[in-house]
DNA sequence: CAGTGGTCTAGACCACTGG
DNA sequence: CAGTGGTCTAGACCACTGC
């Protein structure tokens, strides 16, 4: 029944050699519905469906891979988990987007102490830098690059009813934001992730976060319109894209008198 | 073939009242293996199984409450996504731990900057202070008491490799909690939460955590040996028993010059 | 009403564990 | 080897959306 995928590597050989190589990983088995998930993810990262659309539904799909409707759904289930694609019952499953997301700022988790980040509104933002610099040791070893290739610095402050809250240093890979100007930064509507995903084609997927608590250097300071003495939440974050490849460094202060980072444990 | 279970509350009705009443909430429709779920949740709630133990098969589970296996496992499937059970291939499902997890620590974000938790081992605790007092209104809020109910104070501080790092306060409910002493506290091996399971029956599923950057006062600069103008990470967490019911109020100060918190975006 | 995702079933077979 | 969870199927029916 299945032309195109086979549910096992290993389960249909004949087992001829007695001594498998000690070294060998194990067989690695991979489930169908595995090899399903990553045919989806390969359409995903080359853009056979654009961010907000629908893909093709689970029959078309099942059909197409030559598959069961529930393979296809264990697949989707998880790509449904990972926040790649979106199910709305009755109506299909989309490509999951910064832009029209109800959960628009999905990587902020810096809420106001009293009231919701809702009523709060959108943060004013103010660009500070944006250009081209080459990259120091630090920074390429996190973006995966090499010491001096070309990457984009933005430092921009976000401000909340008028009070500075948040300093932004982004370092970006120069290949993939080829002609990032602060004009952008500065005009564009909605979320930052937003304006890469349209504009250059950029998904932030997934993050990882590190935070400590200091006091800001001079320059630092003076942005944020606070003394140095004054503790503020250093928060570095990693984004991943497709092929958990490092797309953006993120090195942000964070004002945390009149607000907190908020997070779940499970 | 559900007599125990019924896969719908309105399904089955025949249609009689032609106006339902406008304010009614919507039918809640309930699917089947949510039902399973609640029941194996009470199950747990009723300590049918115990921490570490395994509970019923699939199989078992699916003809005691004559449904399919396939319904069991969408509702083991969910309660394994909370970190309520564990499945293991081949051997069981088994209700989670805090005790034998090989997550150990499953709350603890605090990561040394070179190296892994592991490598470090664990913190060396010292007791500062555990007593019984009365909770005021801002901690009785937090556990869902009265003002002046009786709640235990815990204050210790956690150092690793001699280094005080995080200095604790914690607030338990006096009910639940009724003869924890400060010997208890500093004698057992393990993580706190694997002693509050396996001597009071009170178990952590999930938290919420609020982050700021703040200064110790002199009392916690003079435990954690750093100056009052030193940024510390301060980590406010409530902990959630079955029933979503609030147990544990934990106010913590982490010093982050060797170590930071880590978290997990998606 | 047709089309979508969501639930449920019954049964087959596979991979893993431990005696 | 038996018992467990994990995969896969084919088909039925339900709930939700939008025309």
């Amino acid at each position: 029944m299945n032309s195109s995928v086979t549910p096992t590597p290993s389960s249909t050989q004949a087992a001829s050699s007695a001594t498998p190589p000690v070294l060998a990983e194990a067989p690695a088995f991979s489930p169908l519905y595995q090899q399903i998930k990553d045919l989806i993810l390969q359409g995903l990262r080359l853009d056979e469906w654009k961010p907000g659309e629908a893909i093709p539904s689970e029959i078309e799909l099942a059909t197409r891979y030559h598959v069961s409707q529930g393979t296809v759904r264990k697949a989707i289930d998880e790509l449904a988990a990972e926040n790649l694609l979106v199910r709305r019952q009755g109506k299909g499953t989309f490509v999951a987007t910064h832009s029209e997301d109800h959960v628009q700022y999905r990587f902020l988790k810096l809420m106001p102490d009293q009231g919701s980040a809702s009523e709060e509104g959108p943060a004013q933002r103010t660009v500070i830098e944006c250009k081209r610099v080459r990259a120091n040791a630090e920074v390429a070893k996190s973006l995966a690059l090499r010491t001096g290739d070309s990457v984009l610095f933005v430092r921009r402050v976000l401000s909340f009813g008028g009070v500075p809250t948040i300093l932004e240093d982004m370092w970006l890979p120069g290949a993939a934001f080829k002609n990032l100007t602060a004009e952008q930064m500065t005009t564009y509507q909605g979320p930052t992730y937003a304006l890469f995903e349209k504009v250059f084609g950029v998904r932030m997927l997934r993050a990882e976060e590190k935070l400590k608590a200091v006091c800001p250097l001079p320059d630092q300071a003076k942005l944020l319109e606070v003394t140095p003495s004054t503790p503020l939440l250093s928060v570095e974050r990693l984004a991943f894209t497709y092929n958990d490849a490092p797309i953006e460094l993120r090195r942000c202060l964070y004002l945390t008198d009149t607000h907190h980072y908020r997070n779940d444990l499970n």
